[in-house]
DNA sequence: TAATTAGTGCGTAAAATTTACACTAACTGT
DNA sequence: ACAGTTAGTGTAAATTTTACGCACTAATTA
């Protein structure tokens, strides 16, 4: 854990970590220690590191999630920052917690670097804290204003998604119907099977693999991965969907 | 000027003020006193205040521009923010200013929450220190990492043109042409007249006036206000060009 | 081994959107 | 009054998006 010194004072990078897997969006909520509070993973930035750098360390730190690519989408202000429980309340919880307590970021951070992030949750398993993936529909009351967070992230990555890397947004190996998923779940809205294929294939970044999924009941899609070169090119020529 | 104790250490807003008129794009420099930099409009962060009322405070402040419409982009970080002037040529900058001495705010800005704006640059002409509107294209050296600000700043723009109210980027009253040349100038490329004039009727948000705009060489256009309930509906649904 | 389920890949028709394009009207300056 | 300039307007063609049909394949399951 980092010296006291070298972080900014009142200053916190807090990250709203999607999980995508079929056709569920979630997020991750930790459990502040021996309490019953929800907060999203957060964390104090360094003078020695970049905001990038500290939400991905942040990230890691708190939930053990490494290597995924976050975004930056708003940094919320000093002012009421207390939504569903007050400035007091909020200072208690987090005071009473052991490993908080050891922590230089105290409840008063007042100026938060909000990043999001869109990993796929069945293969991530916190091993800190405690800690529930939880439905976009279903979220709780969280500590701060961390539900803005989560609405605002969410409006964020809907607009992204027509720019931006979707590679880091699906595991290494894919079918069509997984990315379709993910497009589906993320927009909120369906799309025409055949239609979305095509589309896709039209700016030729996707590579298929010789190899396929098995275990349904059914002929098993064909995996595919990113051809990251092209992707890239694509990118820069503008991508949508 | 604020008291010091209520000021957030080591964060600022800085502002990228687009000045837009008729066909030109320019951005609002600040001469740092008695010195030959340049900076984008800056200052803290209260306690007491919405990163939104501070960016807005700052910039009367700085400019005694007010009652505009600000936009918060990005948010820059803590390492290598001195990317044309050394850290002890903007600390020698910035300390022989008598106005900067007396801020809180010092060189030691280490977190900067960007925001921009776009007025009309014939309208507004800073009071307090010496100022230049600038090309986009011919910004000088920019203390700090304020030339990054300028290129996001403008990328921002051009992604949230889609979205944002337009509303207040334009005066109370207007011609189709004034909006054309807006949107021609910001996405640097150019409209079908009535085509751009059919779209947006689509949306109608906006407001025939009695009143033409006399005083050219030719057929006086018609002024427009905008519908703000209209346009707020609008919004809901997604507006795009 | 037949029925079922779902992926792959082609096509095509309808719908929606975007683009291209030409004339008349109203004002100013001479 | 006339030349020059910009405003204001509708329609048709081209393109893109969407919907969906069909033939074929390959796995599972009853």
């Amino acid at each position: 854990m980092s010296d006291i010194n070298i972080n900014i004072p009142e200053v916190s990078v807090d990250c709203v970590i999607f999980g995508f897997h079929a056709t569920d969006l979630k997020v991750l909520l930790l459990k502040v220690d021996d309490s019953e509070y929800w907060s999203l993973p957060r964390g104090a930035v360094s003078r020695k590191e970049s905001l990038g750098m500290a939400a991905s360390r942040v990230l890691e730190e708190t939930t053990g999630i490494g290597n995924v690519f976050l975004q930056q989408f708003q940094t919320f202000g000093a002012v009421d920052r207390y939504k569903h429980y007050s400035k007091e309340q909020t200072k208690a919880v987090l005071e009473s917690s052991k490993k908080e307590a050891t922590e230089s970021l105290s409840y008063q951070s007042t100026i938060s670097i909000g990043y999001y992030a869109l990993v796929d949750f069945e293969k991530i398993a916190p091993p800190f804290k405690e800690y529930q993936w939880c439905a976009i529909s279903e979220i709780p009351n969280l500590l701060f204003d961390h539900n803005d967070f989560v609405d605002m992230a969410l409006v964020a990555l809907r607009k992204d998604l027509r720019y931006l890397p979707i590679a880091k947004l699906l595991p290494e190996k894919f079918t069509l119907r997984d990315m379709q998923n993910l497009y589906e779940t993320i927009l909120d809205r369906e799309f025409d099977r055949r239609n979305f294929h095509k589309l896709l294939m039209r700016y030729e970044f996707l590579i298929k693999l010789p190899e396929k999924r098995k275990g349904g009941a059914n002929k098993p899609p064909n995996l595919y991965k990113i051809d990251v070169e092209k992707y890239e090119t694509a990118l820069q020529d503008g991508i949508s969907y």
